[in-house]
DNA sequence: TCTGGGGTCCTAGGACCC
DNA sequence: TCTGGGGTCCTAGGACCC
Protein backbone atom coordinates (compact mmCIF):
# COMPACT_ATOMS: atom_id res chain seq x y z
CA UNK A 1 0.00 0.00 0.00
CA UNK A 2 1.11 3.50 -0.58
CA UNK A 3 0.10 6.90 -1.24
CA UNK A 4 -0.70 8.45 -4.95
CA UNK A 5 -2.46 11.42 -6.49
CA UNK A 6 -5.54 11.10 -8.48
CA UNK A 7 -6.52 13.87 -11.26
CA UNK A 8 -10.36 13.47 -12.48
CA UNK A 9 -11.00 15.66 -15.73
CA UNK A 10 -14.88 15.27 -16.83
CA UNK A 11 -14.65 15.03 -20.71
CA UNK A 12 -15.74 18.30 -22.74
CA UNK A 13 -17.20 19.06 -19.57
CA UNK A 14 -19.49 21.95 -20.49
CA UNK A 15 -20.71 20.00 -24.11
CA UNK A 16 -21.39 16.86 -22.03
CA UNK A 17 -23.62 18.56 -20.20
CA UNK A 18 -25.24 20.18 -22.73
CA UNK A 19 -25.68 16.90 -25.10
CA UNK A 20 -27.42 15.03 -21.86
CA UNK A 21 -30.58 18.37 -22.22
CA UNK A 22 -30.59 17.92 -25.92
CA UNK A 23 -30.08 14.12 -26.59
CA UNK A 24 -30.76 14.98 -30.96
CA UNK A 25 -27.93 17.07 -30.95
CA UNK A 26 -25.46 14.06 -30.18
CA UNK A 27 -22.94 13.26 -33.16
CA UNK A 28 -23.45 17.34 -34.30
CA UNK A 29 -20.58 19.97 -33.97
CA UNK A 30 -22.23 21.95 -31.24
CA UNK A 31 -20.77 25.31 -30.20
CA UNK A 32 -21.62 26.76 -26.32
CA UNK A 33 -20.76 30.21 -25.52
CA UNK A 34 -22.16 33.65 -24.70
CA UNK A 35 -26.14 34.07 -25.57
CA UNK A 36 -25.89 31.23 -28.08
CA UNK A 37 -26.27 34.11 -30.52
CA UNK A 38 -22.93 33.36 -33.82
CA UNK A 39 -23.97 36.74 -34.72
CA UNK A 40 -22.49 38.74 -31.69
CA UNK A 41 -19.32 40.29 -31.80
CA UNK A 42 -16.95 39.88 -29.17
CA UNK A 43 -18.17 36.42 -27.84
CA UNK A 44 -16.30 33.21 -27.45
CA UNK A 45 -16.50 29.83 -27.44
CA UNK A 46 -16.66 28.26 -24.09
CA UNK A 47 -16.25 24.74 -25.31
CA UNK A 48 -16.79 22.69 -28.82
CA UNK A 49 -17.67 19.49 -28.66
CA UNK A 50 -15.31 17.14 -30.92
CA UNK A 51 -17.49 17.05 -34.30
CA UNK A 52 -17.20 20.95 -33.92
CA UNK A 53 -13.38 21.06 -33.41
CA UNK A 54 -13.13 19.13 -36.70
CA UNK A 55 -13.73 22.08 -38.52
CA UNK A 56 -11.17 24.04 -36.27
CA UNK A 57 -13.42 25.37 -33.68
CA UNK A 58 -12.11 25.81 -30.17
CA UNK A 59 -12.32 27.15 -27.19
CA UNK A 60 -11.81 31.16 -26.94
CA UNK A 61 -12.45 31.54 -30.59
CA UNK A 62 -15.03 34.41 -31.16
CA UNK A 63 -18.35 32.67 -32.14
CA UNK A 64 -18.20 34.67 -35.93
CA UNK A 65 -14.95 32.69 -36.69
CA UNK A 66 -16.80 29.76 -35.41
CA UNK A 67 -19.44 30.42 -37.40
CA UNK A 68 -17.81 30.64 -40.87
CA UNK A 69 -16.08 28.07 -40.15
CA UNK A 70 -18.64 26.10 -39.76
CA UNK A 71 -22.09 27.51 -40.85
CA UNK A 72 -24.01 23.83 -39.88
CA UNK A 73 -22.70 24.37 -36.13
CA UNK A 74 -25.45 24.52 -33.48
CA UNK A 75 -24.82 27.05 -30.88
CA UNK A 76 -25.66 27.33 -27.51
CA UNK A 77 -25.98 29.55 -24.66
CA UNK A 78 -24.00 29.28 -22.25
CA UNK A 79 -25.83 28.06 -18.60
CA UNK A 80 -23.44 28.50 -15.60
CA UNK A 81 -26.02 27.13 -12.88
CA UNK A 82 -26.60 23.76 -15.01
CA UNK A 83 -22.81 23.61 -15.24
CA UNK A 84 -22.05 24.44 -11.19
CA UNK A 85 -25.26 21.66 -10.60
CA UNK A 86 -23.53 18.48 -12.79
CA UNK A 87 -20.39 19.37 -11.34
CA UNK A 88 -22.04 19.46 -7.25
CA UNK A 89 -23.45 15.84 -7.89
CA UNK A 90 -20.08 14.60 -9.41
CA UNK A 91 -18.08 15.54 -6.73
CA UNK A 92 -20.82 14.06 -4.72
CA UNK A 93 -19.82 10.51 -5.87
CA UNK A 94 -15.98 11.17 -5.72
CA UNK A 95 -16.65 11.79 -2.01
CA UNK A 96 -18.51 8.34 -1.43
CA UNK A 97 -14.81 6.75 -1.97
CA UNK A 98 -12.49 6.03 0.78
CA UNK A 99 -10.69 9.06 -0.32
CA UNK A 100 -9.47 12.66 0.21
CA UNK A 101 -11.19 15.01 -2.29
CA UNK A 102 -9.83 18.37 -3.65
CA UNK A 103 -12.37 20.12 -5.88
CA UNK A 104 -10.37 22.19 -8.84
CA UNK A 105 -13.01 24.24 -10.77
CA UNK A 106 -15.97 22.54 -12.11
CA UNK A 107 -14.96 19.68 -13.96
CA UNK A 108 -11.54 18.40 -12.32
CA UNK A 109 -10.83 17.29 -8.72
CA UNK A 110 -7.42 16.03 -7.17
CA UNK A 111 -7.93 12.61 -5.03
CA UNK A 112 -5.28 11.10 -2.77
CA UNK A 113 -5.41 7.75 -2.17
CA UNK A 114 -3.86 5.11 -0.11
CA UNK A 115 -4.15 1.69 -2.31
CA UNK A 116 -1.74 -0.60 -4.10
CA UNK A 117 -4.23 -0.57 -7.35
CA UNK A 118 -4.73 2.85 -8.02
CA UNK A 119 -5.94 1.75 -11.63
CA UNK A 120 -8.49 -0.50 -10.07
CA UNK A 121 -9.29 2.61 -7.96
CA UNK A 122 -9.45 4.81 -11.04
CA UNK A 123 -11.53 2.13 -13.13
CA UNK A 124 -14.18 2.44 -10.23
CA UNK A 125 -14.01 6.08 -10.34
CA UNK A 126 -15.13 6.18 -14.06
CA UNK A 127 -17.71 3.45 -13.52
CA UNK A 128 -19.62 5.21 -10.43
CA UNK A 129 -19.57 8.60 -12.20
CA UNK A 130 -20.52 7.43 -15.29
CA UNK A 131 -23.75 5.30 -13.25
CA UNK A 132 -24.45 8.29 -11.49
CA UNK A 133 -24.03 11.13 -14.30
CA UNK A 134 -24.18 9.84 -17.31
CA UNK A 135 -20.73 12.00 -17.69
CA UNK A 136 -17.16 10.16 -18.68
CA UNK A 137 -13.84 11.37 -17.21
CA UNK A 138 -10.27 10.83 -17.46
CA UNK A 139 -7.92 10.04 -14.66
CA UNK A 140 -4.65 10.51 -14.36
CA UNK A 141 -2.69 8.40 -11.55
CA UNK A 142 0.90 10.25 -10.58
CA UNK A 143 3.09 10.74 -7.01
CA UNK A 144 2.31 14.57 -7.33
CA UNK A 145 -0.77 16.99 -8.45
CA UNK A 146 1.88 18.11 -11.37
CA UNK A 147 2.01 14.17 -12.23
CA UNK A 148 -1.58 13.30 -11.75
CA UNK A 149 -2.85 16.69 -14.02
CA UNK A 150 -0.47 15.69 -17.09
CA UNK A 151 -1.36 11.78 -17.09
CA UNK A 152 -5.34 12.80 -17.14
CA UNK A 153 -4.33 14.48 -20.28
CA UNK A 154 -2.80 11.54 -21.75
CA UNK A 155 -5.26 9.53 -20.65
CA UNK A 156 -8.51 11.35 -22.88
CA UNK A 157 -10.84 10.43 -23.68
CA UNK A 158 -11.87 8.71 -20.88
CA UNK A 159 -8.96 6.45 -20.26
CA UNK A 160 -6.64 5.88 -17.06
CA UNK A 161 -3.40 6.71 -17.77
CA UNK A 162 0.32 6.34 -14.81
CA UNK A 163 2.76 9.14 -14.56
CA UNK A 164 5.26 8.96 -12.06
CA UNK A 165 9.04 9.32 -11.33
CA UNK A 166 9.50 5.91 -12.67
CA UNK A 167 8.21 6.90 -16.45
CA UNK A 168 8.19 10.86 -16.13
CA UNK A 169 11.26 10.95 -18.37
CA UNK A 170 10.79 8.60 -21.15
CA UNK A 171 7.16 10.16 -21.21
CA UNK A 172 8.00 14.02 -20.36
CA UNK A 173 11.64 14.19 -21.94
CA UNK A 174 11.40 14.64 -25.47
CA UNK A 175 8.31 17.06 -25.10
CA UNK A 176 8.30 20.82 -25.03
CA UNK A 177 8.27 23.14 -22.27
CA UNK A 178 4.61 23.93 -22.06
CA UNK A 179 3.94 20.44 -22.19
CA UNK A 180 4.45 21.35 -18.03
CA UNK A 181 1.14 22.89 -16.07
CA UNK A 182 2.65 26.04 -15.22
CA UNK A 183 4.15 27.27 -18.09
CA UNK A 184 2.57 28.80 -21.22
CA UNK A 185 3.41 30.41 -24.53
CA UNK A 186 5.35 33.15 -23.12
CA UNK A 187 7.17 31.35 -20.84
CA UNK A 188 8.01 28.88 -23.16
CA UNK A 189 9.23 30.95 -25.95
CA UNK A 190 11.33 33.24 -23.17
CA UNK A 191 12.88 29.63 -22.06
CA UNK A 192 13.53 29.04 -26.44
CA UNK A 193 15.38 31.98 -26.42
CA UNK A 194 17.71 30.71 -24.04
CA UNK A 195 18.15 27.31 -25.82
CA UNK A 196 15.61 25.61 -23.53
CA UNK A 197 13.26 24.05 -26.01
CA UNK A 198 12.18 20.70 -24.34
CA UNK A 199 11.53 19.14 -20.41
CA UNK A 200 14.64 17.13 -20.80
CA UNK A 201 16.76 20.51 -21.29
CA UNK A 202 14.84 23.01 -18.58
CA UNK A 203 15.75 19.93 -16.30
CA UNK A 204 19.62 20.50 -16.72
CA UNK A 205 19.43 23.90 -16.80
CA UNK A 206 21.07 26.30 -14.23
CA UNK A 207 18.53 27.39 -11.67
CA UNK A 208 20.52 30.73 -10.39
CA UNK A 209 20.77 31.04 -14.89
CA UNK A 210 16.72 30.63 -14.65
CA UNK A 211 16.76 32.37 -11.73
CA UNK A 212 18.23 35.77 -13.08
CA UNK A 213 15.82 35.76 -16.14
CA UNK A 214 12.57 34.28 -14.96
CA UNK A 215 12.68 35.82 -10.49
CA UNK A 216 13.74 33.67 -8.00
CA UNK A 217 10.80 32.29 -7.37
CA UNK A 218 9.64 31.32 -10.58
CA UNK A 219 13.32 30.56 -12.24
CA UNK A 220 14.21 27.76 -9.93
CA UNK A 221 10.25 26.51 -9.90
CA UNK A 222 10.25 25.78 -13.96
CA UNK A 223 13.03 23.32 -13.48
CA UNK A 224 11.35 21.88 -10.56
CA UNK A 225 8.74 21.06 -12.85
CA UNK A 226 10.60 19.41 -15.31
CA UNK A 227 11.91 17.37 -13.18
CA UNK A 228 8.32 16.51 -12.94
CA UNK A 229 8.35 17.20 -9.35
CA UNK A 230 5.30 19.10 -7.78
CA UNK A 231 2.48 19.49 -4.51
CA UNK A 232 1.42 16.12 -3.16
CA UNK A 233 -0.98 17.53 -0.60
CA UNK A 234 -4.91 17.19 -1.03
CA UNK A 235 -6.65 19.87 1.09
CA UNK A 236 -10.09 19.11 1.85
CA UNK A 237 -10.85 22.31 3.21
CA UNK A 238 -13.09 24.71 1.29
CA UNK A 239 -10.83 26.92 -0.90
CA UNK A 240 -11.32 30.68 0.45
CA UNK A 241 -11.60 33.26 -2.15
CA UNK A 242 -8.82 35.55 -2.13
CA UNK A 243 -10.55 38.82 -3.89
CA UNK A 244 -13.42 38.85 -6.64
CA UNK A 245 -14.57 40.52 -9.74
CA UNK A 246 -17.00 41.29 -11.98
CA UNK A 247 -16.23 42.90 -15.80
CA UNK A 248 -17.90 43.79 -18.97
CA UNK A 249 -16.93 44.02 -22.43
CA UNK A 250 -19.31 45.53 -24.52
CA UNK A 251 -20.46 45.06 -27.98
CA UNK A 252 -20.58 48.78 -28.46
CA UNK A 253 -17.52 51.15 -27.55
CA UNK A 254 -17.95 53.71 -24.71
CA UNK A 255 -17.24 56.98 -25.35
CA UNK A 256 -19.45 59.14 -23.22
CA UNK A 257 -17.66 59.65 -19.65
CA UNK A 258 -21.15 59.71 -17.79
CA UNK A 259 -21.73 56.34 -19.09
CA UNK A 260 -18.63 54.77 -18.43
CA UNK A 261 -18.84 56.20 -14.88
CA UNK A 262 -22.14 54.70 -14.47
CA UNK A 263 -21.60 51.37 -15.71
CA UNK A 264 -18.54 51.36 -13.58
CA UNK A 265 -20.25 52.20 -10.20
CA UNK A 266 -22.77 49.24 -11.62
CA UNK A 267 -19.97 46.92 -11.18
CA UNK A 268 -18.75 48.54 -8.01
CA UNK A 269 -22.07 48.09 -5.89
CA UNK A 270 -22.24 44.07 -7.77
CA UNK A 271 -19.12 43.70 -6.26
CA UNK A 272 -19.64 45.47 -2.54
CA UNK A 273 -23.14 42.71 -2.56
CA UNK A 274 -21.35 39.60 -3.85
CA UNK A 275 -19.04 40.80 -1.11
CA UNK A 276 -21.91 40.82 1.70
CA UNK A 277 -23.47 37.58 1.06
CA UNK A 278 -19.84 35.77 1.00
CA UNK A 279 -19.55 37.58 4.37
CA UNK A 280 -16.37 38.63 3.14
CA UNK A 281 -14.69 42.20 4.05
CA UNK A 282 -13.17 44.41 1.16
CA UNK A 283 -9.63 45.49 1.52
CA UNK A 284 -8.89 46.97 -2.05
CA UNK A 285 -10.62 48.10 -5.14
CA UNK A 286 -9.15 47.87 -8.38
CA UNK A 287 -10.92 49.57 -11.70
CA UNK A 288 -9.93 48.06 -15.29
CA UNK A 289 -10.44 49.77 -18.57
CA UNK A 290 -9.77 47.72 -21.98
CA UNK A 291 -9.30 50.37 -24.45
CA UNK A 292 -9.51 49.60 -28.31
CA UNK A 293 -7.85 47.71 -30.00
CA UNK A 294 -7.34 45.76 -27.09
CA UNK A 295 -4.86 48.10 -24.43
CA UNK A 296 -5.68 47.19 -21.04
CA UNK A 297 -5.38 49.25 -18.16
CA UNK A 298 -5.73 48.78 -14.15
CA UNK A 299 -5.64 51.37 -11.45
CA UNK A 300 -5.90 50.60 -7.51
CA UNK A 301 -6.32 51.75 -4.21
CA UNK A 302 -6.14 50.24 -1.09
CA UNK A 303 -9.11 51.14 1.14
CA UNK A 304 -8.24 53.28 4.88
CA UNK A 305 -10.65 50.49 6.37
CA UNK A 306 -11.96 46.90 4.90
CA UNK A 307 -15.53 47.23 4.41
CA UNK A 308 -18.15 45.98 2.34
CA UNK A 309 -20.56 49.34 2.05
CA UNK A 310 -21.47 49.41 -1.29
CA UNK A 311 -21.61 53.46 -1.40
CA UNK A 312 -17.99 53.43 -0.21
CA UNK A 313 -16.80 50.86 -2.88
CA UNK A 314 -18.59 52.70 -5.49
CA UNK A 315 -17.69 55.95 -4.64
CA UNK A 316 -13.92 55.14 -4.65
CA UNK A 317 -14.37 53.19 -7.46
CA UNK A 318 -15.38 55.89 -8.97
CA UNK A 319 -11.92 58.08 -7.82
CA UNK A 320 -9.85 55.53 -9.33
CA UNK A 321 -11.27 55.66 -12.64
CA UNK A 322 -11.03 59.42 -12.60
CA UNK A 323 -7.20 58.72 -12.52
CA UNK A 324 -7.66 56.83 -15.91
CA UNK A 325 -7.01 58.85 -19.24
CA UNK A 326 -10.28 58.57 -20.98
CA UNK A 327 -9.67 59.98 -24.34
CA UNK A 328 -9.62 56.94 -26.08
CA UNK A 329 -12.99 54.87 -26.79
CA UNK A 330 -13.36 51.85 -24.52
CA UNK A 331 -14.62 48.35 -24.80
CA UNK A 332 -14.07 46.92 -21.47
CA UNK A 333 -14.82 48.15 -17.96
CA UNK A 334 -14.43 45.76 -14.54
CA UNK A 335 -14.26 45.57 -11.00
CA UNK A 336 -12.10 43.87 -8.62
CA UNK A 337 -11.13 43.49 -5.05
CA UNK A 338 -9.11 41.73 -2.51
CA UNK A 339 -10.57 40.44 0.38
CA UNK A 340 -9.43 40.24 4.11
CA UNK A 341 -7.75 37.36 4.96
CA UNK A 342 -11.16 35.68 6.90
CA UNK A 343 -11.15 35.46 11.28
CA UNK A 344 -9.15 31.78 11.37
CA UNK A 345 -10.67 29.51 14.15
CA UNK A 346 -6.89 28.07 14.81
CA UNK A 347 -5.42 31.91 14.77
CA UNK A 348 -6.26 33.74 17.94
CA UNK A 349 -6.92 37.66 17.43
CA UNK A 350 -4.95 40.36 18.91
CA UNK A 351 -7.96 41.25 20.91
CA UNK A 352 -7.92 37.45 21.93
CA UNK A 353 -4.88 37.29 23.29
CA UNK A 354 -4.59 40.64 25.43
C1' DT B 1 -9.02 34.23 -34.98
C1' DC B 2 -9.96 41.34 -33.90
C1' DT B 3 -9.53 38.49 -29.23
C1' DG B 4 -14.99 36.41 -22.58
C1' DG B 5 -15.08 36.21 -17.62
C1' DG B 6 -13.29 34.85 -13.31
C1' DG B 7 -9.58 33.66 -10.74
C1' DT B 8 -4.28 33.12 -8.55
C1' DC B 9 0.46 34.32 -7.87
C1' DC B 10 4.85 36.77 -8.84
C1' DT B 11 7.83 40.78 -9.99
C1' DA B 12 9.60 45.32 -10.17
C1' DG B 13 9.87 49.95 -8.90
C1' DG B 14 8.90 53.87 -5.98
C1' DA B 15 7.90 55.86 -1.42
C1' DC B 16 9.08 56.02 3.08
C1' DC B 17 11.54 55.01 7.26
C1' DC B 18 15.49 54.02 10.20
C1' DT C 1 27.08 66.45 3.70
C1' DC C 2 26.28 64.86 -3.92
C1' DT C 3 25.44 59.99 0.20
C1' DG C 4 24.85 53.53 2.34
C1' DG C 5 21.82 49.83 2.97
C1' DG C 6 17.93 47.31 4.43
C1' DG C 7 13.04 46.60 5.31
C1' DT C 8 8.17 47.24 4.37
C1' DC C 9 4.18 48.86 2.03
C1' DC C 10 1.83 50.05 -2.10
C1' DT C 11 0.87 49.96 -7.00
C1' DA C 12 0.90 48.35 -11.99
C1' DG C 13 1.54 44.84 -14.91
C1' DG C 14 2.45 40.12 -16.53
C1' DA C 15 1.72 35.21 -16.80
C1' DC C 16 -0.98 31.32 -16.17
C1' DC C 17 -5.15 28.46 -15.51
C1' DC C 18 -10.10 26.89 -16.25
Amino acid sequence: MRDWILHVDLDQFIAAVELLRHPELRGRPVVVGGSGDPTQPRTVAATATYEAREHGIHSGMPLRTALKRCPDAIFLPSDPPAYEAASTRVMAVLREFPVLVEIWGWDEAFIGATTDDPETLAAAIQQAVRDRTQLTCSVGIGDNKHQAKLASGLAKPAGIHRLTSDNWAETMNHRPTDALWGIGARTAKKLAALGLHTVAQLAAADPAHLARHFGPTNGPWYRYLALGKGEAEVVTTPWIARGHSRETTFQHDLTDRTDIAHHVATLATQVAHDADEAGRQIARVSVKVRFTPFLTRTRQSKLPTPTTDPATVEQTALTILDRFDLTRPVRLLGVAVDYTLPPSDDQPTLEALE
